[in-house]
DNA sequence: CTCAAAGTCTCAATATATGAAACTTGGTTT
DNA sequence: AAACCAAGTTTCATATATTGAGACTTTGAG
């Protein structure tokens, strides 16, 4: 319950995500229909909000959309607060080396947050950008970061995960999921065996500390078309070399030791 | 100003600014040196902030940083509320055919946001470009975006600015400023002659809509050793096109689909 | 023109933010 | 060790900002 509690601020922030989460521009109304707040209430808020740029406001059409200060403000986070600006050479050297499409993640609240991407010369049709959250339960980087975890804080995050089945192949409970896990443990990669998209699979390799802390994760993404995953694991000696040397330079950058911490305080 | 005045949430927010303005982490006790808030208040400020993961804090260290919230709402924002979407396949096409560095602008609070880029060498990179700001009144894409404004609103942003000497070719004042707009208003298009980084020159194109207003700029950046101002203007006839389909797909952003009801539709 | 829905404003009650001061912690000097 | 200092944290009475029922205004549909 990281959203209210924290005051009038909390508030306010749960009014951004909605507006979000909509994905499009969306009404005053709409969000009225399935706000927490009394409408004098959440009008104030969107005011503010819109008056601060975290919303902007497009008056021909009444329509909401979150603002241009929070690109900015993500930029700096970008740079200060993500493994993305150490790993970006080793990223460029992955990406020249296997010639398919490299993701960079981290954990946040419980969900994958893609951090920076490299295409593939042939690009594959899938959707993920940096900023672009994904589940943690049935993508590689996730449950590669998962299984890493501390056992306290992998608990936490296991409760949280919608276990929703995208495919045929998405592990659906908590049982199958820890069983997964146990085996990335031993490996010390994982898969994703089409659990999240039909006909794409990955390779994903845990950034990890000196002290054995999940920094976060990289990925080789390919289809079923074009490889499997006997051949995605021949990228395992590449894979694990880019994820200490990343490893290396967040040390070497003192990296903020990621506070996985106990959200559940009160 | 737009700073604080909105209350809670406002107060908030300058605290955010100030973290990000930092570019580095940053511990409490320098941003109480430098704060409008009593101790007690800009410590709870950070302390909401943290739980909301609009700010993260390293407990080693004892630093705060941009949280990475921040970047999940950007990914939305900049899907939703700039022009990289719909400008996507025109600045590939841009960047293919000049061969040069692309740049895509917003203005956001009297600033350049920049929202896009292609480099030569490789493709996509999100937010490594994306998310920072310039001064408007000595880049190109800012004088020609300034330049198509209604008076009042330039005079606003005009007004702001710093005029801070970059180069010796920076305009250092509103006069001088005012008569490069006049120009660019006629010409249609602008440069940018060394005013911001030595060496560094630019051809920028205004994006207007149907009715004349500022969505944004596009421009063309190359360095005085590989060409000059008369080079890139031959770049012209490839600019104005791509400014005027990223236009015209800006205007089709309209959702036709929303007006009616969806009810008739079940 | 009429009416309903959406959006905006008001104001007393109330919850919340505020910040001076006191306290704790961790590290440095004597 | 003890004394000291700076940084960080907590407390609590007070002041202030938030709250939301309701009323008002605007918009658009029929």
């Amino acid at each position: 319950m990281a959203g209210t509690g924290d005051g009038t601020v909390g508030k306010a922030l749960v009014v951004l995500d909605q507006v979000a989460s909509f994905g499009r521009p969306v009404r005053f109304s709409e969000l009225l229909d399935d706000s927490p707040f009394p409408k004098p209430t959440l009008y104030r808020f969107v005011q503010t909000l819109t008056n601060q740029h975290m919303l902007s406001y497009d008056a021909d059409r009444q329509t909401y959309t979150p603002g241009l200060r929070l690109v900015r403000l993500a930029h700096a986070a970008w740079e200060q607060a993500t493994l993305a600006p150490m790993a970006r050479p080793f990223l460029d050297a992955l990406s020249r080396e296997v010639g398919e499409t490299v993701h960079l993640a981290q954990l946040d609240a419980g969900q994958v947050l893609y951090i920076d991407k490299r295409n593939a010369a042939d690009p594959i049709k899938m959707y993920s950008q940096a900023g672009k959250v994904g589940p943690a339960y049935c993508t590689g980087v996730g449950k590669v970061m998962l299984a890493f975890l501390s056992d306290d804080a992998a608990d936490v995050i296991i409760t949280q995960q919608s276990f929703h089945k995208f495919t045929p192949q998405t592990l659906t409970d908590e049982a199958a999921l820890r069983r997964e896990l146990a085996d990335i443990r031993t490996n010390g990669y994982g898969f994703d065996r089409e659990e999240h998209e039909p006909g794409i699979i990955c390779v994903a390799m845990p950034i990890l500390s000196e002290a054995g802390r999940v920094l976060g994760a990289i990925s080789v993404t390919s289809t079923t078309a074009r490889t499997n995953l006997a051949g995605l694991e021949q990228l395992v000696p590449v894979l694990r070399p880019a994820a200490a040397k990343i490893a290396q330079a967040a040390q070497n950058w003192s990296f903020p030791d990621f506070n996985t911490n106990e959200e559940a305080r009160m």
